[in-house]
DNA sequence: GTAATTCCTCTAGTCACTAGAGCTTCAAGA
DNA sequence: TCTTGAAGCTCTAGTGACTAGAGGAATTAC
């Protein structure tokens, strides 16, 4: 039996946030000391360590109470978590997609500029005009 | 002399966020006609055109108010404007390299599952069991 | 026994918008 | 000139995923 904050260390997920996600129905509300304080199992730990990994991956949180409603049929076909995770995968990629092509332009942007006063400088004037642009990142 | 809405479509910002703008103090308050209503000229739209860029580069309000008052001074040194646009760079860049960990387990969690049910799901064992992952994507 | 730390609930703030209610003004056709 | 429907106005509240802080109670270490 440990405290939110052993669990807090244990997991690395903060203490305010480990009571969010309670709130939001991540994790169930766990046992409470005579004090009312939280009390955790191993059981909530994992289930904690399983929402955490899945929030580093960059799930939301309703694909997360899919998952975990998922997780806890064995026995149902996988395909619905499968395509959880491929929509994940191709909106990692989409945001990856665009963020390269910003990249492009801020390189663009950020080392063209050799004028010493902002009446000349290229951030300035770039920003100002879109058409010295080289590709369309809106 | 237009109105909001025209100077959405000819911005492509959406009304309610033109006035957000102005509320946030990126746009000025505009001029307005008899009955209240906002009329905005050649330099407002200019204005908002810059601010829409440089939101479409990811610039934040406080870069964006920072890159307007430095352009209100030509006169004065660019260095402001090029350390902004840097930074940005740099956080682009960053974020880049964290979503390609993303992508590289997630390819690894979506791609290996050929199991037919949850119980062998790689997608859920990979999440309960951060062990499987290749590299610290947290 | 006491002092420091951790815990509790609750509200409100973050960022950059977005949605909706309830009302007024404007522009175009009859 | 009248009418109708679109577009405008202000204001409040909601989004996602937390984070911060107030004010107080419980626990733990010495």
């Amino acid at each position: 039996m440990f405290s939110i904050g052993d669990l807090s260390r244990r997991t690395g997920v903060k203490v305010p946030t480990i009571r969010y996600y309670e709130q939001m129905g991540l994790v169930a509300a766990p046992e409470r000391s005579d004090g009312n304080q939280r009390r955790y199992g191993r059981q909530e730990l994992e289930r904690l360590a399983f929402v955490r990994h899945a929030r580093d991956l960059g799930f939301g949180v309703d694909d997360i109470r899919a998952l975990i409603e998922l997780s806890g049929h064995p026995d149902q076909p996988c395909g619905h978590a499968d395509s959880i995770a491929a929509e994940q995968l191709a909106s990692v990629r989409e945001k990856i997609a665009r963020l390269k092509r910003l990249e492009t332009e801020l390189e663009r942007i950020a080392t063209c500029c050799d004028g010493k006063t902002v009446g000349d400088c290229y951030v300035i004037r770039a920003l100002s005009d879109h058409a010295l642009c080289a590709d369309d990142h809106a």
